[in-house]
DNA sequence: ACCCGATCCTAGCAGCGCTAGACAATCGAG
DNA sequence: CTCGATTGTCTAGCGCTGCTAGGATCGGGT
């Protein structure tokens, strides 16, 4: 019994070899690097070892973007918790969004922009982002404001928080103005 | 001379063609299936004729976004001048502007998602680009607010629609809800 | 009528995601 | 301890991608 438990933890064990590679290859020279032939050599393991722990490149975005939402969630409860008042602690938000975005610019894409197979906004959606999207409505729930659903207004605030984030990396944006733009959604959007 | 003012005119009715094709195409299928085999043999031509309009597959999406700019600029002029008042304005702004997103998603994408190697935000911007620019800021110049730079606000009231654009299109958010969100974005964002 | 340059196509390169089938290592039964 | 079955891994290859070198062909100018 003990083998199969070894060789299980093994298997688990280079299935997130797998996915923190993947990130790192994606984060280092961004996700068109990440082909399997690649993260096949860096593993040293041949292409079709990772079809045995994934459908294929898609599910690998996939558990990156999971990981990802994972960190993410932890990320903005840590913010968002050492700030005083609702004001504060949608600034401070709406600011670890944006770094995690900008620090994380590959996992970010995968859980967002790229296709990685997940479910959203269904009740079928992956745990981690459940989470990461309930860390968003903790905080952004208390300033959506009478009369106004506090999952719509979350949903709203994070449009517009995802659109700064993907429109400032794709350099449709100026990189510089970003604090004012917060300043001006955190000051305009929320109800204190 | 007019032998060679009809290679011209030819040349620039090709290049025309191709654009337009790729569009088609990429509106249909999604620009995954926009390769330059398929995009040849749809034009009958062989291969190589694409690369001596443009350098790559790239400046051919740089193509599409700058014809798709264009006409949305034109597209929100029309629904901003048929609106009275500021604050309907801007709401027919953010509908006509999620309306265009929505209905031609594949152009959409190669303004604002792909990468067409275009310059934003710098004074070598294309011109049709700043143009809707252009058309975004007189609308919401108008509702910027006092101490609010117009061009701060109407990049990041863009942002807030561009998140819904991609989150709803992405399944992130259930499509149900578009027309609260946007009342919110309107109602809060907007100074009347 | 001929030549020469412009124009276009055939063929091919390296790399992609993915998979069939061969091969080796390991396990359980006799 | 040996043998067959199972499991795990690799080599090789398919059809596709974006892109390009080099040869053929066509048409205008002399």
């Amino acid at each position: 019994m003990s083998v199969q438990e070894r060789k299980e933890r093994e298997r688990a064990g280079r299935e997130r070899l797998i996915v923190a590679t993947a990130r790192e290859l994606a984060e280092r020279q961004g996700w068109d690097a990440v082909t399997t032939r690649r993260l096949a050599e860096r593993i040293e393991y041949s292409q079709p070892v990772l079809y045995s722990h994934f459908r294929g490149k898609r599910e690998i975005i996939g558990a990156v973007a999971l990981e990802g939402a994972a960190e993410m969630a932890v990320a903005l409860r840590a913010a968002t918790s050492a700030a005083d008042g609702p004001r504060d602690r949608v600034t401070a938000l709406a600011r670890a969004y944006l770094g995690f975005a900008e620090h994380n610019p590959a996992v970010y894409d995968a859980m967002f922009r790229l296709d990685g197979g997940l479910a959203f906004a269904h009740e079928d959606t992956p745990e981690p982002l459940k989470d990461a999207f309930a860390a968003l409505l903790e905080c952004l729930g208390e300033v959506a404001g009478d009369g106004v659903h506090p999952a719509l207004f979350t949903e709203t605030f994070w449009a517009a928080l995802h659109g700064l984030a993907t429109l400032t990396r794709a350099r449709r944006l100026p990189p510089e103005d970003t604090a004012r733009r917060v300043e001006l959604l955190v000051d305009r959007l929320a109800v204190v």
